[in-house]
RNA sequence: CGGGGAGUAGUUCAGUUGGCUAGAACGCUGCGUUUGGGACGCAGAGGCCGCAGGUUCAAGUCCUGUCUCCCCGACCA
């Protein structure tokens, strides 16, 4: 390719927008545009990397027995009523109407096209298990785009289901998968963590995300001192360590207590330790349920945990009108004890406890009463929880089964998702015939890679201050080939040719008109592996001038000796 | 949806208390000189100052509305 033709070119400055490394270099070099916030125009050269990406992947799921197809883009809406997920997903689905007035979800994910394919099929227990993947363009209407690349609202993914006759089937594959994901961003040169994470809107009862470690990441997880755990926050489990478990209960005292709303106005107050105070926090959720949830004063409530406890899909904070008027609290000073009683019934209040509430004994905290403080408050005795579990949130420095924890910051390349009999149960005949002749749901999972994110978390991790490093393996080009020399073109061009007629793909920089400085910059910027300078002053040195991207030395090869020295350069 | 910021040439930005016939740099086109780390000269093209109202002798600048984009949060593959 000659780089004169080539429809994207450098650019000095990036646009304003752009934050993250792998945007602007993406943007600098001509890999990407944008069209409108979170939906991109990949160049020629963007293209190619995201095709290379793909390839990786085909090859791996292929490698695994997992078989190829592609479902249609619009997916009838009827199959996502079947599975009641036109109000759970979390992204908002969007929708169009043909002329008919037939309605269609463009797909975002494909759980209900996939088994409505498999179902129709009347697949028996000899032809499973199966693994089936598209690669396809899904389209999410996410609240905010952000970070070029790294979330977008349409983008290619690679989403693959498998259906299996039980369970331990199932495990097998997973286990497949997630060794196949491991290999597929190894080959990618990025380094991944197997994460526990939560299942969201997709179903299922577990699930692993596979991150790369990142500042600007949005997955904050938890990886113990081995490294054998490692969890995202919203899973993650750790130990409650016990406190003062060995001490009497005391007499429950009402006192005086004119403080401010907040836990460290409790501590300055009472000065006694921020552990024994009672944390209250209320919550709303989407049936207008309160929830009351109830923690040790040292930690912070897991909104997600608390959701799965109470099976709730959406909690909101209540609202202080709602704490005084509805609960008959007051914000700042609510308390399990006695909230239920007294007043007016309340309809559908639910009191949800940590379980570190039975690691501290008398804990303080309010009363349900202005500037009034309760002490030596204790489950069991002075009030009854209706639900215990774990709702607390894991932070940097706790343990867990005698392993520090920490936090870290990483970008969700790919997951791997348990959907056990979520779909085959509530999509009517997703059975198969068994070997004994009746009819048996389908165990499921589902696996997914996002292209997109992927090419940019690839950026971000390769990259240094003249621009992007790509890995041989997705490279757009295998050579970047510079000539400097106007009267040297046609040697020039009988090295592209004999580099294309081996296989190598070449992108050369032609143009005449251009410094020499200007071009090795672009080469830096664009990021192809092996660098290739043919020029007077190479040839007084003997040949060609090669140089990796990323190495500073130089070496010089004979121009006979050139393909076999790049071939042995891309196939390390 | 909450908080913050921004919309002026392809890009990055300047444009003061309203006086604009709207600028610079980079990029683009042409001619010439250059060619080992983002060369130089000369000549050019390129703008509904996001959009719609309003105030004013006069609006890029002030007011109102609206749309879009970015960042943080909320939300979430």
């Amino acid at each position: 390719m000659r780089y004169s033709k080539l429809f994207g070119k450098t650019v000095r400055e990036a646009n304003s927008d752009a934050t993250l490394v792998s945007h602007k270099l993406l943007y600098k070099a001509g890999f990407i545009r944008e069209s409108t916030a979170g939906r991109y125009f990949f160049l020629p050269l963007g293209i190619r990397v995201q095709d290379k990406v793909m390839k990786v992947i085909e090859d791996a799921m292929n490698d695994a027995g997992a078989q190829k197809m592609i479902t249609p883009v619009l997916h009838p809406l009827e199959l996502w009523k079947e599975t009641n997920r036109t109000n759970t997903t979390g992204f908002e689905l969007m929708k169009v109407k043909d002329r008919r007035g037939a309605e269609f979800a463009l797909g975002g994910t494909a759980e209900e096209m996939f088994v409505d394919v498999v179902r129709n099929m009347h697949l028996s227990y000899k032809d499973l298990p199966i693994n089936l993947y598209q690669f396809s363009t899904k389209f999410r209407d996410e609240l905010r785009a952000r970070g070029g690349l790294l979330r977008v609202r349409e983008f290619v993914m690679k989403d693959a289901y498998s259906f299996h006759t039980s369970e331990e089937d199932f495990r097998k594959e997973y286990e497949k998968m997630a060794d196949t994901y491991t290999k597929i961003f190894n080959t990618l040169g990025l380094k991944t963590f197997k994460i526990e994470s939560d299942n969201g809107y997709i179903g299922g009862e577990y699930c692993h995300e596979f991150v790369v470690e990142s500042e600007i990441g949005e997955s904050k997880y938890l990886v113990n001192e081995s490294g054998d755990y490692a969890a995202h926050e919203e899973v993650a489990k750790f130990d409650r360590d016990n406190k003062n478990v060995d001490e009497k209960e005391k007499e429950l005292k009402e006192v005086d207590a004119k403080r401010g709303n907040t836990m460290e106005d409790g501590v300055e107050f009472h000065k006694l330790p921020l552990w024994q105070q009672l944390k209250d926090v209320m919550f709303v959720d989407e049936n207008g349920r309160f929830v009351l949830a109830l923690l040790r004063g040292d930690y912070s409530v897991n909104e997600t945990s608390l959701k799965h406890l109470i099976k709730a899909n959406d909690l909101r904070p209540a609202t202080d009108d709602e704490i005084r008027s509805v609960l008959h609290s007051e914000p700042g000073f609510i308390s399990p004890v006695g909230i239920k009683e007294g007043k007016e019934p309340i309809v559908g209040l639910v009191i949800v406890a940590d379980i570190s509430l039975r690691t501290v004994k008398n804990f303080y905290g309010g009363s349900n009463k202005k500037n009034k403080d309760l002490l030596n408050v204790n489950i069991d005795r002075d009030f009854k929880a209706d639900l215990e579990g774990e709702i607390a949130l894991a932070e940097d420095g706790f343990m867990y089964k005698g392993s520090k924890l920490t936090v870290k910051k990483g970008i969700e390349v790919g997951n791997i998702f348990q959907l056990g009999y979520h779909y085959s149960s509530l999509m009517k005949g997703a059975q198969f015939v068994d070997n004994d002749g009746t009819l048996k749901n389908y165990y499921m999972g589902c696996y997914g890679i996002g292209l997109g994110r992927t090419l940019a978390t690839i950026v971000e991790v390769h990259n240094d201050e003249k621009g992007i490093i790509w890995p041989s393996v997705v490279a757009p080009y295998n050579v970047h080939v510079v000539g400097l020399d106007k009267d040297l073109e046609k040697e020039v061009e009988s090295l592209v040719k004999e580099l294309e007629k081996n296989d190598i793909e070449v992108l050369w920089d032609d143009r005449s008109d251009v410094s020499a400085g200007q071009k090795f910059a672009d080469a830096d910027l664009i990021g192809i592996p092996v660098r290739l300078v043919l020029s007077k002053k190479s040839k007084e040195k003997g040949g060609v001038e090669l140089k990796e991207r990323g190495k500073s030395e130089v070496e010089i090869i004979k121009i006979g000796d050139v393909v076999s020295k790049v071939k042995s350069l891309l196939s390390k």
